[in-house]
DNA sequence: GCTTGACTGGAATGTTCATTCCATTTCATG
DNA sequence: CATGAAATGGAATGAACATTCCAGTCAAGC
């Protein structure tokens, strides 16, 4: 038996032999899949303590394996972490010291941290609940209402796209052709809406949200704080916090979000069908 | 002298400090920010061996620093690591076996991943150079032209409003007006444009590409492979590989390199201006 | 129900480890 | 140049380590 010596193959071969091992080197292996940073920084007797074995159970699963020891196989585990690369946040701290002074590189790469940070910050203001919540919510309106402006209309001309392909009917209410409260009239409280921005807000998004809520039309919100006007007139709304890089802040993270929120609609228009 | 127990306060602290300490252990300083992997990873002796000291200088830079020990230090860096996230190819993987079975904190987890992978593999596919070349490309035009339809189009709306804001004059080929066209006649090889397409490749786009390359228009590409139509006919092109979650590509990498192009060529411009 | 081979627990082993200790060197200060 | 304290190198030490080994247990096959 010869096992692969890197952590990704290494799982996939574990899991398909996962059967032929007897209790005690399975009970190894479950352990080592569930808990690969313990492996790679325990000591053979603290991870047997761990997992219910003895410290010679470890050394005997790393040789059925293919390995020379268990200190063999603690190396794969390592080496997963060390190419990990470093974390975006410090990427930007590293970054933040040279800004201006070298060359387009670090303008790309502190963007790229940035929409990193951003990314990787995106779930942990936004609750499975109140995502649930509000997909349902939008799920149920006949017609979606898009209101965005300026630097949040990608956004929402991004999902118009999504909800195109979705089949789903949207109305735009960004037109440069001034008849968005003309358009908004024929909305019901059987719709819904999808109001998007951030400081500092353009009035127009703020004014058709409000115009859309005080007709009964439940507006969902994505925006950057709770002090956003936006966030009392919603009946839910989502806080994306979007780190910036020299001033400038990406939209990856309100993609991401939006990209999420669309394919959940549709997959909740989908499972209604059904029934 | 008292140390903090995490990486990032106690980076700041080691470089706060970094004067005062003695020759060797300033040494030993160094070569523990530079090297925090080996620090986790390492034995007392190995590392003392590549830091160019003794293993008992180790210990003593761990004790002058108010820690127990070496074991004490080692555990800092350990920990660092450890709370690094799982990586976003493992999260993607990870979920690929419950999809559609959990509900929407599946999907949105999904496609936070998805983003954070492709945003992960943007710096890979593009070089510096590349990248500064085309920077200066974009710098020198009067006029950039932004081509995009569908699902492309939110890339050309947000480059439209950020070279709004750069106060760099744009001309938006995606109107609906059906004037394309007649607007790109006044095209010159003194402008330049930008094209962001992706497969299936929108035939207009390509057109226009086409038709303002061959006018003598240097054109810029954003798309998705060497393959593209746009590809060939580009002064320069950059690919990005968006990631899909359950056949859905979010535009968060791309939103990304478009922020990144927009910035540097404001930069590029600013410093222009000044010589 | 007995035998055989695989599997497992736990003590034994030799090595490697972080740490301490002491002799020597270095450097600032008078 | 002399003196003392701080800094350093390197050997000494005892604890902790991965690994091996062996006796005991278990289950399958006849």
């Amino acid at each position: 038996m010869k096992a692969p010596r890197d952590f990704q193959n290494l799982k996939i071969f574990i899991l398909e032999h996962n059967e032929k091992f007897p209790k005690r080197l399975r009970q190894v292996a479950v352990f080592a899949l569930e808990n690969p940073d313990e492996i790679a920084f325990g000591t053979a007797a603290l991870i047997a303590g761990r997992a219910g074995v003895q410290p010679s159970t470890l050394v005997r699963f790393a040789q059925s394996i293919g390995y020379g020891g268990f200190s063999d196989l603690q190396a794969v585990f390592r080496d997963r972490l060390r190419e990990r690369g470093s974390t975006y946040e410090e990427r930007l701290d590293a970054l933040s010291d040279t800004f201006g002074r070298e060359g387009g590189n670090a303008i790309l790469s502190g963007v790229v941290a940035a929409a990193g940070t951003s990314i990787d910050s995106l779930p942990a203001t936004i609750s499975a609940e109140e995502f649930n919540d509000a997909v349902r919510l939008l799920a149920r309106a006949e017609t979606l209402y898009l209101l965005a402006q300026r630097r949040s209309f990608p956004v929402t001309a991004y999902l118009a796209y999504m909800f195109g392909k979705l089949k789903i009917r949207v109305q735009l209410v960004s037109s440069p052709f001034g008849i968005d409260v003309e358009q908004m009239a024929f909305a019901t409280k059987n719709d819904a809406a999808i109001a998007v921005s951030f400081a500092p807000y353009a009035s127009p998004t703020v004014a058709h949200a409000q115009l859309l809520s005080e007709a009964g039309v439940p507006v969902v919100s994505i925006t950057d704080s709770a002090f956003s006007p936006l966030a009392g007139l919603s009946k839910s709304w989502f806080q994306v916090a979007e780190s910036d890089f020299g001033g400038f802040r990406s939209l990856s993270a309100t993609m991401a979000l939006a990209t999420a929120i669309a394919i959940a609609i549709g997959e909740e228009r989908r499972l209604k069908r059904k029934h």
